[in-house]
RNA sequence: GUCCCCAUCGUCUAGCCUGGCCUAGGACGCCGGCCUUUCAAGCCGGCAACACGGGUUCGAAUCCCGUUGGGGACACCA
């Protein structure tokens, strides 16, 4: 069996979205499980629509979530002459011809088929036209099969069948030189030798255009599979409207790039009951026996879900990583810096259960980096009283002996300040909890106090004293 | 309009191909409880679906037909 090629061909129009993610995925997923290969292509044959932002913007959702192509990036607009001399090999065979309708009179004809309620096919009047060497501007058209019908066994989806009856005859090289969408892949995906088109489900009706261009051409014709879309909350196609789509803005907001993936290839794809899948389980469980062909709907909650699972699971050290820049947007990199590794870490055990996103952990952490705290006014004016000012101080004091500021001996004098009070734990914890963070939400008093050290903890408490006496 | 695809809890899905094991399972979310120094996390429990109508069959979520609904495509865009 011939090795498997599989490419990701995404039009560098604009940011990368998340359904691309998820094609690229699916394929990059099936090179990896059949040890083949997974190609990168930019199909940038549009001028006015593609730029170079795009572009990168691409490559780096792609490496952000770590699916590394074994080829390119290509770049169609890098390979005219070949698309240029395919077309033209189609012409003299005689499966081709040259045509001279305007795009306008092209556009009116379209705009009255609609209207009237027709298919708005192409009516094919310079078919017969032989035009030889046209002298103004002038498209080569694809001569497609009119009779007779083109069957796909599509991967996901099965059989598929469609009268040729519904082909027109499309332009394959515009009037400009340049090659249309529909006659670049098919030159490309042959060339390349790529043996698996794994796509877009919108692709699915492009398909039984291709497959006779693959045929004039005297290629062999691939294994096509057409995945489903992802839609928004009201099932229609997933745009802008819905929220972010961008993989990048996902990243901006603190997902992590395994949960991406994780929630991606759950949306139409299953293995069982199970939901967490790391990447060599995907790698190895992944077939499209278990690709779902409905479309599915985009669930931000689910993700949220996966992404706190993940958070959780991580590495410490690597949450801390990449908690950094998040950080430095929440205006305390400085002070982070400043800090060592294993704090850090710290910081990340104890919000790593309480943080759903990175940018969570980021403001959560603020409080344990900077030595100003923003209080809680309203929390400062219930638990920061004249009453409990005493025993503020006492425990500020008790601290203050304890020899090397160790857990044990924090906890037992915190004990016996509630024992000699004759108040119950969370009488006092409370009000400690917002001398030292300035919320009501925290983590264990312990560990924030191991955050904040005894320093820390000392001034702390000492400030909400004197503001409990004034209040 | 024409062609194509799709249809199980609100959502992602298991089950469907190879009918009975389905009183339809899991997950997110939601609700309730436990744990508890707060918030989370965790654990336990609950609500909630085979779109509809015909067949076929002893028996249909599963097979067939139709209806309805949703999506996609119909460019000198990709």
């Amino acid at each position: 069996m011939s090795q498997v090629r599989v490419r990701f061909a995404p039009s560098p129009t604009g940011y990368l979205h998340i359904g691309g993610v998820r094609t690229a995925l699916f394929n990059w997923l099936y090179a990896r499980r059949h040890h083949g290969a997974f190609i990168l292509r930019i199909e940038d044959t549009d001028q006015s629509r593609s730029t170079e932002e795009a572009i990168t913007a691409i490559l780096e959702g792609m490496r952000w979530v770590g699916l590394d192509w074994d080829e390119g990036p290509y770049r169609q607009t890098d390979r005219m002459e070949l698309y240029r001399e395919h077309a033209l090999r189609l012409f003299k065979a005689g499966q081709a011809y040259w045509c001279v309708c305007t795009a306008e009179e092209l556009e009116e004809r379209r705009k009255e088929a609609l209207a009237k309620g027709l298919q708005p096919r192409y009516d094919g009047r310079c078919r017969e036209r032989g035009i030889a060497n046209p002298t103004g501007d002038a498209a080569l058209r694809f001569r497609a099969p009119q009779e007779g019908q083109t069957v796909i066994e599509d991967l996901v989806k099965g059989r598929v069948v469609f009268d040729n009856a519904v082909l027109d005859d499309l332009i394959i090289l515009r009037s400009n030189g340049y090659p249309t969408y529909n006659f670049s892949v098919v030159v490309d995906d042959a060339l390349m030798g790529i043996t698996h088109v794994v796509r877009g489900d919108d692709h699915l009706t492009n398909t039984p255009r291709q497959v006779p261009i693959f045929q004039a051409l005297g290629f062999q014709v691939p294994q096509f599979g057409h995945l489903s879309m992802i839609l928004g909350s009201d099932k229609a196609r997933l745009s802008k409207r819905h929220g972010a789509t961008s993989i990048l803005a996902y990243r901006d907001m603190g997902y992590l790039p395994e949960a991406m993936l994780n929630y991606l290839v759950r949306l139409g794809w299953s293995f069982g009951d199970q939901e967490v899948f790391s990447l060599q389980e995907m790698i190895e469980r992944f077939s499209f026996d278990n690709v779902q062909k409905s479309s599915a709907v985009f669930n931000p909650e689910k993700l949220l879900w996966l992404n706190a699972q993940y958070i959780k699971q991580s590495e410490p050290k690597r949450v801390a990583e990449q908690l950094q820049p998040f950080l430095e947007r929440a205006g305390v990199g400085a002070e982070a810096a400043g800090k060592s590794g294993e704090w850090m870490e710290r910081l990340v055990l104890a919000f790593r259960e309480r943080s759903q996103t990175l940018e969570e952990m980021a403001q959560a952490a603020i409080p344990y980096l900077r030595s100003d705290i923003q209080m809680d006014e309203a929390a400062a004016k219930k638990f920061l009283t004249p009453a409990i000012a005493p025993l503020l101080e006492r425990l500020a004091d008790r601290f203050a002996a304890v020899p090397d500021f160790d857990k044990e001996g924090l906890e037992a004098a915190f004990k016996n300040v509630i024992a000699e009070a004759g108040i119950k734990m969370g009488e006092l914890a409370q009000p400690v909890r917002v001398a030292l963070t300035g919320r009501t939400a925290s983590p264990g008093l312990f560990e924030v106090i191991d955050l904040l050290g005894r320093d820390g903890t000392l001034e702390r408490l000492r400030r909400a004293v004197s503001r409990a006496q004034r209040a």
